[in-house]
RNA sequence: GUGGGCGUAGUGUAGUGGAUAGCACAAGAGCCUGUGAAGUUCUUAGGGGGAGUUCGAAUCUCCUCGCUCGCCCCA
């Protein structure tokens, strides 16, 4: 912090390190079982790719590609962007890799990877941030629609998260949403007056978006604002319905949220958001969201078919784990520590690591320190239960000795017996 | 893009114009040249950077960089 490092992270970006590694592995690894249970397919797909694939499939209305990418030309000549978001990638995958040929629906699903977005960082929304992905591509069908709700849901409750709550909504699609934006529009441009500078922008650039406004006046306008449920066509209407069908029996946190809009361009239908209803959670922003997306294969040169997905942010989900202080169970850490003197000892150290290691039974070290004291004082910071002792004596001998740390108790054995009476101690213990 | 708060050793902090910038933890070495937890001694290491005000700045002013929180937007 004093001098100022020659070298440190770039604005938004972090390393991840100690405490938040645990974090990111306990999330990594739950949300590779449920992948796996549900049956997802795992993708990787590149940091990289064309800017084209984002300001057409994120949508060059939105803030997002406007304003957020890295973007930038390469020697050759071609214009990339870091990625934003996720769903773009695994669509071009999709078409890519011809699978619209496999049994559909293809459920796909990428675990915790890095993006990009250029914004100011604030609590929870950083410059390279991690999501985790699932997507569902080519099949509609509101089961689909409640699966990802309740995997989702599950991911975050097997973290440990609480007070959870789903919103949900159906924004349409390309039939019936253009009658309501101008119903909506004709509405608050009546009352414009009342809204706030933003919202005025808003009117002509995104009027959705005024419908989450958190400004009290605006807020009373939307409350007696025409809501998109009574305007949808006859089939997003009745899928929407099946969707809140499925969702009663499932026994999830939701309620409707009849103003929810999001703000990538490509979402259809359903849309939702899961984030937790307290104050800390309010802080941290949307947890996990998702919806429909029945335009967009077809939009980035696929045949027409649909898809539905969710994403959810890990250092948000990883900052509510930190302050309600959940605990993550961590791997125990070695209960053998090998201490060696001279250089005799050091030598065959290094070999009876080795025979150690391919024992399996891990066993801690400090090779490169050559006081006694000093290594048993590690030991003791580890908090081992044994500490082999090997030193220019026992090497002469092909002998070692084993210290119990507690008791203090110590016991000389054979090197080649080592590894047999170690694995018979750890058992008892 | 825009507004607020903050920047003192690795970490956490004290010091509101004047002395060698203090403390705790951490780290390293010794007391004890082959035996840890205590004790003790020592060592490493500090006011983000730049300009200004002043006899004198960690302290006041400005600029800049960084962190952080909010708006916008979003995971």
């Amino acid at each position: 912090m004093s001098k100022k490092p020659k070298f440190q992270t770039l604005t938004g970006m972090h390393d991840i390190l100690g405490e938040e590694q645990k974090y990111f592995q306990k999330i990594y690894s739950v949300v590779e079982n449920i992948a796996q249970f549900y049956g997802f397919q795992k993708i990787e797909t590149p940091i990289l790719e064309e800017t084209e694939l984002f300001s057409k499939g994120t949508g060059s209305s939105t803030d997002v590609v406007q304003k957020e990418m890295y973007s930038f030309r390469t020697k050759g000549g071609d214009y990339v962007s870091l990625r934003p978001e996720g769903t773009p990638s695994i669509v071009r995958a999709y078409i890519e890799h011809g699978m619209i040929s496999r049994p559909q629906p293809v459920k796909l699903y990428h675990n915790v990877a890095p993006f990009f977005r250029y914004e100011r960082p604030q609590a929870g929304r950083y410059r390279e941030f991690h999501q985790f992905d699932f997507e569902v591509l080519g099949e509609k069908n509101s089961v689909i629609d409640v699966q990802l709700i309740q995997i989702g849901y599950n991911i975050l409750k097997e973290l440990g998260l609480k007070d959870l709550i789903i919103e949900i909504n159906s924004i349409g699609d390309a039939q019936c949403r253009p009658y309501y934006k101008k119903s909506l529009v004709n509405y608050l441009r009546k009352h414009q007056v009342v809204l706030c500078a933003d919202c005025k922008r808003r009117l002509k650039e995104n009027p959705l978006r005024i419908l989450d406004c958190k400004k009290e006046k605006c807020q009373e306008l939307v409350n007696t604002a025409p809501q998109i449920i009574d305007y949808l066509c006859e089939e997003c209407h009745n899928y929407f319905k099946e969707v809140l069908e499925f969702l009663d029996e499932l026994d999830l946190p939701y309620r409707l949220n009849p103003f929810l809009a999001r703000g990538l361009d490509y979402y259809t239908k359903t849309v939702f958001e899961i984030f937790e209803e307290t104050e800390e959670g309010k802080k941290q922003g949307i947890l996990i969201a998702g919806g429909r997306y029945d335009g967009l294969i077809k939009l980035l040169g696929g045949k027409d078919a649909p898809a539905c997905g969710m994403a959810g942010g890990v250092e948000r989900i990883m900052n509510i784990m930190k302050n309600a202080e959940v605990k993550i169970t961590q791997s125990s850490p070695p209960k053998i520590f090998l201490a060696q003197l001279g250089e005799l000892a050091k030598k065959r150290s290094l070999k009876l690591l080795e025979e150690f290691r391919k024992a399996k039974i891990p066993v801690a070290e400090s090779l490169s320190r050559d006081s006694l004291k000093i290594q048993l004082g590690i030991a003791d910071k580890l908090g081992t239960e044994y500490t082999l002792i090997l030193g220019q004596k026992e090497a002469l001998e092909q002998s070692v000795i084993v210290r119990e740390m507690t008791t203090g108790r110590q016991k000389t054995v054979k090197l080649d017996n080592v590894i047999a009476e170690m694995r018979k101690r750890l058992k008892k213990s």
